[in-house]
RNA sequence: GCGCCCGUAGCUCAGCUGGAUAGAGCAACGGACUUCUAAUCCGUAGGCCACAGGUUCGAAUCCUGUCGGGCGUACCA
């Protein structure tokens, strides 16, 4: 719609050059917007105010020109969709649209079903999203179920506006934390043998832990017993990681989120590639050695100091892997890579954009998606959680209680900019006060009404690609309606760009609102069978839309509640 | 100290690639079920958009500074 208006203007000024009525035929770039007030018509366009300086002319007087010959160029043919054209303001253009313009909107809709809203803006541009990527020592906890919604619906509308999008995890299954890991099976399985041992502050404490001894203490205790301590433990520390990832996989299936590809870290040490990139930033003299250990010039690229990539004791660093990995994934042919990373981890980003622009890419091919802290409440108090303490509240406790679909809307129903309060026992509660309640409940009702309609055999079927007696569509609750519904890929394709997912929570709100407005003032099924009919396309294309926003957020649409 | 994020209605937050009269949910108050689901709707009330400068025809939006809050500043992961 937007730009049948902007060919008006464009078209209607250089119309006014060849005239003489406007002295350059230099088109600025222009914005066709949504008005804020119904008094300001559908669409404006500051056509005239941009280009003041150009033309050397008053913005009114050049939106003068533009008036009198869309006016005169009525035989145009996106001309007819424009009932009025006006004047206000400093200078801006106000274009009142007729009904007949909005009603093809609904038959688009309906033909387009799940497509309606995609878009080719990425044109396939390979990028890949990697979330969650929490370490395997410990179950997800709330915190890394934000990261896992946002990441998950990211990628999601990625792929909806064109992109080709891989979603990957990181699976940091090498290095100290996970011999910790397997320490800390170890001594609770020898404590549940008897013996007296002082479990060490830094292992980790939770019951799972506990759990994860006894059924290994079961199942290989005999073997371990007469083994190495050192060996007992990296056994410990295999069993224990696999389950625990198990786990996590389980909780994120749960959670109705996916993954393309599961990205061992210890893969990179196998395959010699952190290494490789180790000799290969040496010989760019990009890596030096002081105190006995190998630091990586990333001040040369902004940081505030130089980083170690393998300690004095002869150990790499996770740095040093990273680097690896963000090397490994351009090669495997990435445009775009995106991280999304829990906001404690903000000091690291120059770190790798230093790697990533070393290894000669471009700063623009590496974002990361800084999402801010979760600050857990319970009854508006705060509840502090820690790993090694072992108190937390897990992913799955929250899924279990509020339900995949109440928590992913909760998590993205807010900029990822801001922290967001999770109260424990608000989100458990079940009651109005959750939004996914309010955007479902359209979906459920729109699917009573047409199964009523079928019922008394006003359609065939409650799902249909065509509409009919669209024309009838007059009400303004109706034209609103669908100048709603028309905004949805406009939108998908705003959240694309910025990569924030909650401005299709801020559109669902708002078209939800919209229906429910429209269903309490109307009645679909009453008793001229035309416009019910007509009523019936556009509820009909009001539930496809709410669907497809529903799952771009990996939420469920219901067709009872 | 330095770096990142935030500061908008009583509360939680949208709006931020500059546009005309700043929005929603919750909470408060008053109304609407003999109807396609009241998990809904309609109405009332609620604002120095933290503060101070600057850029602009125009600033909640961009720039600088100040104040306030969160997070981070390891040869940890």
């Amino acid at each position: 719609m937007k730009d049948a208006i902007k060919k008006i203007v464009v078209d209607a000024a250089e119309q006014a050059f060849e005239n003489g009525m406007l002295p350059s035929d230099q088109i600025p770039d222009i914005q066709i917007e949504e008005t804020k007030y119904q008094t300001h018509g559908d669409y404006s366009t500051n056509f005239a105010m941009v280009s003041a300086s150009i033309q050397k002319m008053s913005p009114r007087k050049i939106a003068q020109s533009i008036v009198l010959e869309i006016e005169a160029g009525k035989k145009g043919k996106n001309r007819s969709l424009v009932e009025k054209v006006e004047i206000a303001g400093p200078g801006f253009i106000n274009f009142f649209l007729s009904n007949k313009a909005w009603h093809p909107v609904v038959d688009h809709i309906l033909d387009q079903d799940k497509l309606y809203g995609s878009s080719n803006i990425g044109k396939n541009e390979k990028v890949q999203v990697e979330f969650v990527s929490a370490n395997p020592t410990g179950p997800l906890h709330v915190g890394h179920g934000r990261g896992a919604a946002v990441g998950d619906s990211v990628g999601n509308i990625l792929s909806f506006a064109g992109f080709s999008v891989q979603k990957e995890y990181y699976i940091n299954d090498s290095g100290r934390q996970i011999k910790t890991l397997g320490t800390s099976v170890w001594l609770r399985l020898l404590q549940k043998r008897g013996e007296q041992i002082d479990f060490p502050e830094d292992c980790y404490k939770g019951d799972y832990i506990k759990e994860f001894a006894n059924e290994i203490l079961k199942k290989h205790g005999n073997e371990l017993i007469k083994q190495d301590e050192k060996d007992a433990i990296t056994v410990c520390a295999r069993l224990a990681a696999k389950k625990i990832l198990q786990g996590i996989k389980d909780d994120l299936s749960n959670f109705g989120v996916t993954f393309d590809q599961w990205f061992s870290e210890q893969s990179l040490y196998d395959s010699k590639r952190v290494e490789k990139a180790i000799d290969m930033f040496k010989s760019k003299d990009l890596i030096y050695e002081e105190d006995g250990a190998l630091w990586f010039r990333t001040m040369d690229f902004g940081d505030e100091k130089n980083r170690v990539v393998v300690k004095s004791s002869g150990l790499t660093t996770y740095f040093a892997s990273d680097i690896a990995y963000h090397m490994e994934k351009y090669e495997r042919g990435f445009d775009r890579i995106i991280d999304v990373w829990g906001a404690d981890h903000h000091g690291y980003i120059k770190r790798i954009d230093a790697s990533v622009i070393a290894s000669g890419k471009k700063s623009e091919q590496f974002e990361v998606i800084l999402v801010q802290l979760v600050n857990l409440l319970r009854g508006g108090k705060p509840f502090q959680m820690s790993t090694r303490a072992g108190r937390f509240v897990t992913l799955k406790e929250i899924v279990d209680e509020v339900g995949k679909d109440a928590a992913r809307f909760m998590f993205l129903s807010r900029s990822y900019d801001s922290g967001l309060d999770f109260d424990l026992e608000l989100a458990k509660q079940k009651n109005s006060e959750n939004p996914v309640y309010y955007v479902q409940y359209v979906h459920a009702r729109i699917t009573g009404i047409l199964l009523k309609a079928k019922q008394e055999k006003i359609i065939h079927d409650i799902d249909f690609n065509r509409g009919e007696n669209l024309n009838l569509l007059n009400e303004p609750a109706e034209i609103k309606l669908i100048k709603i519904l028309n905004a949805f890929r406009e939108n998908v394709e705003k959240s694309a760009v910025t990569l924030h997912p909650h401005i299709i929570f801020t559109y669902l709100m708002n078209l939800a609102s919209a229906f429910h407005g429209y269903y309490n003032r109307h009645k679909v099924i009453g008793d001229d069978i035309k416009i019910v009919k007509a009523r019936l396309s556009l509820v009909l294309a009001v539930k496809k839309v709410i669907r497809n926003g529903l799952t771009l957020l990996g939420v469920s649409a219901p067709e009872r509640m």
